[in-house]
DNA sequence: CCGAGTGTTCGATGAAAATCATACACTCGC
DNA sequence: GCGAGTGTATGATTTTCATCGAACACTCGG
């Protein structure tokens, strides 16, 4: 088993150049203080997207792999939505080997636009 | 005073055939509590009803006739997206003469989605 | 009863978004 | 290195949605 290393939080940090041994693509993350309302609720009109915030909600941070959600779409699909769900600052990814793992940002997403996360992730009877 | 009495509602009756004296056909609603947050959501992902929105907001109720909206679309347009606003709960309808006025369902959108009507109306750098 | 003002409906159009299939890039165990 | 596993990029197709113009319906004041 290999960890991955990469410190700790690197919010303040440049991500820069990992240190890791192949050079693949960062992926490009905004933060959600840079996401215009407009954007986050968009972000959240689709109900892949939702489908997997959700179940990104029930998961511990960094445990699950873009590939291991149970939505009803191509992996092309799926990696667009994640693309839109980084843009939103609703997602955090890195690499973990040949996977991308995911994070929700809870608490900064909240900060930004609070009560809307809780919102989605409400069990409602009406979707 | 006369209100509008609209015995009954004939939605299933054939085309062409009016056999009412001259009464509108009072507009639809649903109610906040019937609609389903996915709704709520694409609703408020257009940046002209977010404006439509906002803009009744800051009115008193009933003073706001649909064409009174300082919106860059036609008509048309304008009456598609406040039917789409009834549609989610936000707004209800009256018809006042010739016109009809508009009330922004601030309490009852509130008790469904707590803090979504604040996060749109909230005057934010970010759009 | 007519005409201006107001809003809806309909059909068409254009743009944006979601999706797929394919091809490509990267990582890791063997 | 090879090859399986994983995710991205690209291009085409489909769907959805916002918009418009024109026709229609209703109300009210002459």
């Amino acid at each position: 088993m290999i960890f991955i290393e990469h410190s700790a939080t690197r919010d303040e940090k440049e991500p820069g150049v990992t240190e890791r041994t192949g050079h693949r693509a960062a992926p490009e993350h905004t933060h959600p203080d840079d996401v215009p309302v407009l954007a986050a609720l968009a972000a959240l009109s689709d109900p892949v997207r939702v489908a997997l915030v959700r179940e990104l909600a029930g998961s511990p941070e960094w445990t699950r792999s873009c590939g291991s959600f149970d939505v009803p779409v191509g992996k092309a699909a799926l990696s667009h939505h994640f693309a839109v769900l980084r843009g939103a600052g609703l997602v955090e990814q890195r690499d973990n080997g040949p996977r991308r793992v995911n994070r929700l940002r809870r608490e900064e997403f909240d900060a930004r636009f609070p009560g809307l996360l809780d919102l989605v992730l409400r069990a409602d009877a009406l979707g």
